[in-house]
DNA sequence: GACAAGCGGAGCCACCGACTCCGTTTGACG
DNA sequence: CGTCAAACGGAGTCGGTGGCTCCGCTTGTC
């Protein structure tokens, strides 16, 4: 992330170099100024997602746009060089998950954690929920990710903690309705989404004879704020 | 819908008649226009929602943008002179599930169908949800249905069918929720949203002896095109 | 001190959607 | 049937947006 020489991303013209490995020496405020990138474009796409402008990055940055395109060949290999990342840690958390003591545990912590990370992350959202961007490397990742969620259901159903009709690709459209309540609250009560994954949790337990403690429920004035919000194009 | 008079939306310039009303005599094809452009506004917006164009409209209707733009005065309108008998159906679903034999079969009702007209409808979606078209009018129905559904809530809880630390606020939520479910699956399984009301009304009844039967579960492949198709900017 | 590497940001280009202009067509009325 | 306002269509305008580039100036490095 902070490495100081970079591949470049202009085809090298004439020069008959048999590697493809261009470890180009940066200059010194080159090589600061695509730190200060990478962290804007973290930031920024966090923020506010991946249909956030390269500009708007170069200028939360404090640098000009050309500077990004001279070092990311275009905005996709931005987002790849900062969401391999990302993605991975979703992976792990699904490996953790699976290996937790309590299988019904081990679900929620996963349900809860990913969801966590896609509110904190817009980007990540957008590239785990809309297949904008970097298809062929979050397929990759989901392709890791299913097996060992589908041994987190068998073993929470086995164990009897989860209702028997519950299937894995529950779990994607689980992750989509949390992700639009966030979506939505994340500037007015951050934390909301936490209420609905309960209810839901509720709603696929087996052990049915009590209900979980919720977060506390939502003003008529923060949900009407939170969907007169124009900012929800998308 | 298909009068053969519209008031007209021009100014009338000099003409010092005091009254307001201009209830204009349509030629005969202008009136069969209005009404082939309403009725293709219909269709379009409740497919697509509220971001297809008048130009798409006017395509589907078999006209010209031009013969849009004379019988309304631009795209507000039109959306308009659609959707007042649309949310006043919202309002009128309200007032049915309050006066529903069981407190919870009308809560259960109300959330059904509310759910369904927004499936059904994008554009209805787009109104309730977003506030980018109509906020007052919009506004006008919510007042009107949030005491409706408030005592709905409060019988259902009374009754000890609803869980007591669920609020009116909640429903919102929920809507947006099942919404955007519908949203990605609409096209490859249309009544799938269905599945995740079973869900969330088992987690926010009060009964938890047993489960209630869910619509089949989606299987991978449902959920992967759903989610990768791109067509789902907003 | 020289010069390639780097820089900024104005500007280009392609696209989009709301809305209008204008030459042509057509229904209504005498 | 003739007349003409009303209506028509669709090419075109306008304003906005976002990805990306051009080019004259600056700066780190050797």
């Amino acid at each position: 992330m902070t490495e100081l020489s970079a591949t470049e991303h202009d085809a090298n013209g004439s020069a008959a170099s048999p590697e493809d490995e261009k470890p180009r020496v940066l200059r010194a405020d080159a090589a600061r100024n695509r730190a200060l990138i990478l962290a804007a474009a973290a930031t920024v796409f966090a923020e506010r997602g991946l249909e956030a402008t390269l500009d708007d990055i170069a200028a939360y940055a404090g640098v000009g746009v050309a500077t990004v395109y001279r070092r990311f060949p275009n905005k996709e290999a931005l987002v790849e060089a900062l969401f391999e990342e990302s993605v991975q840690q979703v992976v792990d958390l699904a490996m953790r998950a699976e290996h937790a003591d309590d299988s019904w545990n081990g679900l929620v912590m996963f349900l809860e954690e990913v969801t966590r990370m896609h509110t904190e992350n817009t980007g990540l959202r957008d590239l785990m929920l809309h297949g904008t961007y970097l298809q062929d490397r979050v397929a990759n990742a989901k392709d890791c990710i299913l097996p060992v969620v589908t041994r987190l259901v068998d073993r929470a159903q086995h164990d009897g903690h989860l209702r028997d009709d519950f299937v894995v690709s529950d779990i994607p459209l689980i992750e989509l309705m949390l992700s639009s309540v966030a979506r939505y609250t994340n500037d007015i009560a951050p934390e909301l989404w936490r209420r609905y994954l309960g209810m839901i949790l509720d709603g696929i337990c087996s052990e049915r004879s009590t209900h979980r403690a919720l977060a506390e429920g939502p003003s008529v004035d923060v949900v009407d704020s939170a969907l007169h919000a124009n900012h929800h194009r998308h």
